[in-house]
DNA sequence: ATTTCTCTAGACGACTGGTCTAATTGTGTT
DNA sequence: AACACAATTAGACCAGTCGTCTAGAGAAAT
């Protein structure tokens, strides 16, 4: 049986998620990327023309599902916009935390590395961060709205607060703990329910 | 005349800082650091027994100093705690952004790249940020005696502070914007101040 | 002056990197 | 069945990687 175009491709950027979020970007090798997904070397180049966009289009698959993923918790109205907000924060708390400590979150492993590498994947990750924080700033003031959240600036504090996490994800990676991130999710309850 | 073993031990550890904060630490190999710093390839392992710990050697360096410029500043007693706190992140905010594009802070462009590559850097970048994050707390709480801040946990405001930063400096990368500092730093002042 | 030790010099090995061309395989149509 | 044409792959390619090694230059010590 034979598996079509779109399978192999989006093997190939399922494989490069699990390992680029685990190594990085420069330090894994079109090789390695391959021999996990069972892709010969030489067909790589069908599928994309270069490390860099082949890179660039793993970010774009990564935000994709993301961004659905966060829309669906977030649109969910029957419960108060503040439970849907800590809900949020909870699964980034525990998804990145525990036995598998494998990042998971691209925005926060690739950043630093990729920003002066590539413009291509600058540009994804920047905007895929800005609808990730506007759909923030959304459920916020979905808060004010419904009286979950007591917030002046909705669009501020969306800022504010994703910039906490990335910042506690990045210290939860030096520690190999989950306390930073726990300190972050402390703060969070407090700047969104007092 | 003869450059002593410190010198060129030192001018290492300098141009290998330069060119991590621009390019990182995989992606840059041993030729273009000894090529820059004029220091042949031989020399480098006398100096240094790999380029892991010649990489953490970096980092010990970079917080030494760092360091010793926060306590610098936050020893000031003739100014109120809360201008030199907040002196402290004017100089990160100018110090990232404008013309010189290329990132000063190694604990932003590192950690996450580092972080599951070695063990020793991680350990290095783990302890330089507590201590940062320590003298944070102790200037805070400074400032809780001399009146000039509201502030009722100084440790978890350190903390808090010190990840927010992290994550503005990510954004900022991304966007080749002080934007995400300058919302960092309105937020730092409400924090601080009311 | 001779020995000793630090440091420099850069070729070298074994390997991996991303990329590309040439060949093979597969599919569909006559 | 034979062909044409597209889809896919094998493997060469060369620049670059980290790290090793031998040889020698230069200073310090005896």
């Amino acid at each position: 049986m034979k598996t079509s175009y779109v399978d192999t491709r989006q093997h190939l950027l399922e494989t490069g998620h699990q390992i680029m979020a685990a190594k990085g970007f420069s330090s894994v090798g079109l090789n390695e990327i391959l021999r996990t997904a069972g892709v010969p070397k030489g067909s790589f180049y069908h599928y994309f023309t270069s490390k860099e966009l082949y890179g660039q289009a793993v970010l774009e698959a990564y935000f994709t599902t993301y961004l659905e993923t966060q829309k669906l918790l977030f649109n969910d109205s029957q419960t108060p916009a503040a439970e849907r907000l800590l809900g949020y924060w909870q699964q980034w708390l525990i998804g990145n935390s525990g036995a598998c400590h494998e990042q998971k979150c691209l925005v926060v492993k690739l950043s630093a590395e990729v920003a002066d590498l590539s413009e291509a994947m600058r540009v994804t990750l920047r905007d895929g961060t800005d609808q990730v924080i506007e759909q923030l700033a959304d459920c916020i003031r979905a808060g004010q709205v419904d009286g979950s959240l007591c917030v002046t600036d909705a669009d501020a504090t969306a800022v504010m607060l994703y910039q906490l996490w990335l910042g506690a994800s990045l210290l939860a990676k030096l520690h190999r703990t989950s306390v930073p991130m726990e300190q972050a999710m402390q703060m969070t309850r407090t700047v969104l329910l007092d």
